[in-house]
DNA sequence: CCCACACCGATT
DNA sequence: ATCGGTGTGG
């Protein structure tokens, strides 16, 4: 299906943190949803994106309409909507690839976990050349932590099996089933289990469990908030309370949209981060 | 309730 | 020393 680029910019999309599996082709992008392959290509005015990318790209949703929303709720987002045109809030089919993929983020940085996440996708069926859906919940808990740390996952070698086996100690379809239940209680239910913090929790609900007013806290979304609404809270450091009151101040603000609107800020300061360390290492 | 620290490992 | 957190301890 072709989508315009004021509707879609899967450059954004696949790179703004929410999935790490897609791999630049000639002509755009491809990678897995679920079992499906979903592939991306420029052409004329937009993209061409394959029936398996309509959902994970949510594109039955206006991102016109959303960015009017969003704006209707407040307008200091208005200059970073048009620098982010076409971004947008992803839809994973697996939950369970979500939670292991945002496992590898703790205290880590893209060039590392890219690896990571390719390397839990590998122990999957391969759908097609190179690409492999990504493994069951049964078959993570199953893999040695040693074989982890030798893949260069450090201490998550041993979260990461963990978390397995404490989701399926946890009735069937438990993790999918976050999805039917509110925002809030799916988010504690996950914090609930040891390894996963409000941060990743965060990250699940909103790109693996579709609770669009998830806003997941980390060191840059922070940044953005203290410049923007905490300016006391500037160089502090994160505490429970600061971490709620930063998502709830978003959620007051922006509803169920709170989610959409976190990804403009957050992609906004993950692109100074990357150009100030780039323009760092030039001198 | 807030802060300090360890944890892996790549980069500064 | 710093980092796209989390768990633990004071």
């Amino acid at each position: 299906m072709f989508v315009p680029y004021s509707e879609l910019d899967v450059d954004l999309c696949v790179s703004s943190g929410q999935v790490f599996r897609f791999h630049k082709t000639g002509e755009g992008w491809i990678g897995i949803d679920g079992s499906d392959v979903v592939t991306a290509r420029r052409v004329q005015g937009g993209w061409e994106v394959s029936e398996s990318g309509r959902e994970l790209f949510q594109l039955q949703i206006s991102l016109c309409d959303i960015e009017r929303r969003i704006l209707e709720r407040s307008g200091e987002l208005a200059k970073r909507l048009g620098r982010f045109r076409g971004l947008r809030v992803l839809k994973q089919k697996y939950a369970h690839e979500t939670l292991f993929s945002f496992l590898c983020t703790p205290n880590n940085n893209l060039n590392r976990i890219v690896p990571m996440v390719r390397h839990l996708g590998s122990y999957g069926n391969e759908i097609c050349d190179g690409l492999y859906e990504f493994p069951s919940i049964e078959r993570i808990a199953e893999i040695p932590e040693n074989e982890l740390r030798k893949a260069g996952f450090g201490y998550r070698a041993r979260t990461i099996p963990n978390v397995a086996r404490q989701v399926l100690a946890r009735p069937e379809r438990w993790l999918t089933s976050l999805r039917t239940m509110p925002y809030k209680e799916a988010h504690s239910s996950l914090c609930e289990i040891d390894g996963i913090g409000p941060k990743v929790a965060d990250c699940v609900c909103l790109v693996g469990l579709w609770h669009t007013e998830a806003v997941p806290v980390d060191t840059h979304l922070w940044q953005a908030a203290c410049d923007l609404y905490f300016p006391e809270w500037k160089g502090k450091s994160i505490t429970q309370n600061r971490y709620d009151a930063v998502g709830n101040l978003m959620r007051e603000k922006f509803g169920e949209l709170a989610g959409w609107a976190h990804q403009y800020l957050f992609y906004e300061r993950i692109l100074d981060y990357r150009k100030g360390k780039h323009v760092y290492s030039q001198t």
